[in-house]
DNA sequence: TAGATTGTTAATCGATTAACAATC
DNA sequence: TAGATTGTTAATCGATTAACAATC
């Protein structure tokens, strides 16, 4: 629709590439950790759990950033992957929901490493406000705006109760947050423009409970067996 | 391949439908909850947040348990959807890491009402081991096996550091666990028969970072807002 | 019967995969 | 040059969607 410059043409990537570049991200960063200089597609796909045509298909979206006959520089795909995903700077994000899953989420260790940087935690309750959780002290859910209008927050993670959910999304997006990362058990309506993810521990087990029902059956378990695999 | 009983014929239900199931039933259990009796496809499509066409299809594949011109018995159809995964009879879970995340797990109130119950919280860490996490006292990893055997678990959650993942994976499987729930970090392999689903907090992120570099840049905003939404 | 809503069809869209020409 | 491996093509597969006939 809009004008682009020549260089940033042709970037459509599809949303399951999308979805798969964080994946060959941190298998890259394995890879370097263990020092190796070079890999092929399929050293990669390997480590990243995926076949080698799908690896190749998915980077050709990005651009020609290995050699034929040889492979791929390991430092200087992952600095494209991380560009490409926006990584190379820091996203300030805030988490609003400090009982057992907030607190863990605020002790995730993997969040500035991986381009986060938590800025703020929040919370409703009186009773958790003030308290110092992973070195940062619980502000009250109300100094959301505030706190986003610093901080230039766009990332908002829910880990409240399944009824607060919806509140305090209409309250992130109010403020003008468009990604929020939900992890309560309940389904968020936003305006276009916003994006949701959701994760759900009890969603994932049922499906896996699913298929799990099914190889105890003993219906077909050749050819389902695999079917939920990551 | 097998031969099948007639009344469970035609029971080929995609991987889409599948995932989506489980949302489904909450939606309905939300819809009783509230006192709801009977519901529209559009009804309960908007409670689950996709659209009715999509939940009409996934539907069919479970049989016909509508009434045209009138809709769904909330109740009748909670039973149907919840029979299909599986959740009309408990599943005994493990949870093996029993850091930040794994006590969130274990106290995460869901897991009963949803099908699930946990049998028993391990750590290979002899300073965690006996502590008590949700009313429950934490046992070595080196009890997996007994523990697995005694209550025929079937999946295994691992909630440990990412270095740890592929050696647990693998011993769950030489146990027989047959699905696993991969917060760690990692890529696990598993040998084919075996179902791994990972949740993984910074590649949600990251895929939200995508999303949001993209908005910043001002391409194309009004195609692409919506493109990782759930 | 008239109105409402399901279950199904068929078209479209997007993702995966294997194969191989290009090329280091 | 010969061998290796990428990047791309084209075929296939699976998921989504709109439309509507069936039917309560």
């Amino acid at each position: 629709m809009t004008t682009r410059s020549s260089t940033d043409a042709a970037r459509v990537i599809p949303e399951a590439t999308v979805a798969r570049l964080p994946v060959y991200l941190r298998a890259l960063t394995a890879l370097a950790d263990s020092g190796i200089r070079t890999c092929s597609s399929e050293d990669l796909a390997s480590a990243a759990g995926v076949n080698s045509a799908k690896l190749r298909k998915d980077l050709s979206y990005l651009g020609s950033y290995g050699t034929r006959g040889v492979g791929y520089d390991v430092d200087y795909l992952r600095y494209q992957i991380a560009r490409e995903i926006g990584v190379t700077q820091d996203w300030p994000v805030v988490i609003v929901g400090i009982g057992n899953l907030g607190h863990a989420l605020a002790n995730y260790s993997g969040f500035r490493s991986r381009g986060f940087r938590v800025v703020a935690l929040l919370d409703a309750d009186p009773g958790i406000v003030g308290r110092e959780v992973a070195g940062v002290v619980v502000r009250p859910f109300d100094d959301l705006e505030e706190i986003v209008r610093e901080h230039d927050v766009a990332i908002g993670v829910i880990a409240t109760p399944a009824v607060a959910a919806q509140d305090v999304a209409d309250r992130m997006v109010a403020i003008g947050i468009t990604s929020i990362l939900n992890f309560a058990p309940a389904v968020v309506a936003v305006p276009e423009g916003v994006d949701v993810r959701k994760v759900d521990l009890s969603i994932e087990l049922q499906i896996l409970a699913y298929h799990e029902q099914r190889k105890a059956n003993g219906a077909d378990a050749s050819t389902e067996a695999d079917g939920g695999a990551a």
